[in-house]
DNA sequence: GAATAATGTCTCAAATATGTGACATTATTC
DNA sequence: GAATAATGTCACATATTTGAGACATTATTC
């Protein structure tokens, strides 16, 4: 039996991910339920938005744990936590997305954002350690490297939806543009 | 004399790029004039956006072209016009945004589509000669090579937003992404 | 297969977004 | 500073979106 309040978290994902306005009736044809039963799961559109920013953050933070624990070696850390949020897709990039709106003020004081810091910490943590220890170039920045990752996720996404790329193609090109990308 | 127009435009440009439903009153106050003045420069959203859709393709074609002819070495080229498109800003990957959208359907035939090619037609034109002549990375494809460059604009715009990073840093660590990244 | 749960259909009221007319106010030009 | 152009304010009609009730239909469970 499938979830439909799951199923309607992911449309609503991929739905919001590229249109943050778009109609309700967008996200319910995209989960094929109609717009009634999406609003017996979903009080409002808060609601609905809510659910998804935590759905998100608890993908994200579950796969770049898991990642995070095959390996105690930095270098293999940082490739095995890449796949693993290229896997996440668009559940990594909304989030993110939100929290570098043009109006959004980022501050660790608000709850939203002190959860988003957390659902990266191992990621930026060990990206840190790569740094002060001289394994990535100097010139960079832990936040202009997330970024850049957050990017790539974009990159692979689109080259996936217009799948003109072998999937595993993508993923070995997306490590190579990142890797190299960071200076590696 | 400020032109209302125009800065409407680029206020438009700023906020769809965001939010693509985004309220028209949203538009107006990035713009500073009222909702009315709006209406008085363009009929409907539609006219608003094909505007818009207008203005970046003058604007990048523009940059592009120029930043094509301050050299005729491909690999100079390269550098020259990525570093074009990153002075374009939000103007460059609104239209991009709109062509890799869930539902588009990118076709030759369509006016707007071709008009988007043509766009970048001298900037892929120029990736295609590195490649063939093995000056970039093998494995890449023109395609995934403007998607990547495209995704480096938005790190180097939301780099631009938080204030974090000098505008001449950024746009020499972009740059040592992208030309990393593909493998150059 | 009867009981129960989930979903769809149709309807409707409220909220929000859109586009425009009429006129006041403010800038700009000569 | 009078004439003109541009913009703002207010009001309004229309369209779209939103959220929920009532009840029919379809799945699921026992």
């Amino acid at each position: 039996m499938k979830d439909t309040e799951q199923s309607i978290i992911e449309a609503a994902i991929l739905i919001f991910n590229e249109d943050l306005s778009a109609p309700l009736e967008k996200v319910a044809d995209q989960a094929q339920v109609t717009r009634r039963t999406l609003h017996r799961y979903f009080k409002d559109r808060k609601e609905l938005m809510d659910k998804c920013q935590k759905e998100i953050r608890k993908a994200c933070a579950a796969a770049m744990a898991n990642a995070y624990n095959t390996t105690q070696n930095p270098k293999e850390r940082l490739e095995a936590m890449f796949y693993a949020g290229l896997d996440c897709g668009s559940k990594n990039t909304f989030l993110h997305k939100l929290h570098t709106l043009h109006d959004h003020k980022h501050q660790a004081a608000n709850e939203e954002c002190s959860e988003y810091d957390h659902t990266f910490e191992l990621w930026k943590g060990n990206l840190q350690l790569l740094l002060t220890t001289g394994i990535i170039n100097q010139g960079m920045t832990v936040d202009w490297i997330h970024n850049f990752f957050q990017s790539v996720v974009v990159v692979f996404i689109n080259s996936q939806q217009k799948g003109s790329l072998a999937r595993a193609e993508a993923r070995q090109l997306a490590w190579f543009s990142f890797s190299k990308g960071i200076g590696i």
